[in-house]
DNA sequence: CAGATTTATGCGGTAAACCGTATAAAACCG
DNA sequence: CGGTTTTATACGGTTTACCGCATAAATCTG
């Protein structure tokens, strides 16, 4: 199963996956990055937008990275856009 | 060579470079993103910040997809972050 | 169930990323 | 070189994501 994601909430999806494996609370997760516990909450809600910024923050103190790549299958669902 | 993308810097230059694949300008990948010009030339240079809303945009529109998983390398250069 | 931890939500304020529009600068090409 | 296309930058205005702070709701745990 790989990470793939196109939209917010599969973002906030892996976000949330990879902070569990790593054992730590949102709040910890905003300690390292300066950010609020609040501001982790969304983004792996997924529910508002975010900042790149932000995201990146994320994925550096989860020690994460992002590849972009051509999408890889076909099947795509219109409505699975935010 | 992989598409790692770390920063801003390293995004922009990942979409730039998937734009021009497809024989797109800026101003035509605004048109299909219903985003401006100037939005895509500051995303490209990694410049300022970006709405991650906007980054999804225009990898939709490139018909990219976002892999997120642990780094690879532990060669990591810390002044690179942002 | 009770208490503790974790996650979600709310409010007012500030910073910044977007908008439209426009133009300047750079790159491309006959 | 001159003209065209492309990319970068600018200005004022609007939206929104962040902040701190606070609290409510949900989830673990004994």
């Amino acid at each position: 199963m790989e990470p793939i994601a196109r939209t917010p909430k599969q973002i906030g999806a892996e976000i949330r996956r990879y902070r569990r494996k790593k054992k730590l609370s949102q709040t910890e997760l905003a300690a390292k990055t300066k950010l609020r516990q609040a501001t982790i909450s969304t983004l792996e809600k997924g529910q508002t937008g975010t900042q790149l910024r932000t995201l990146i923050d994320i994925l550096a103190a989860l020690e994460l990275e992002l590849v972009i790549r051509p999408r890889s299958s076909a099947s795509e669902k219109i409505e699975d856009l935010f």
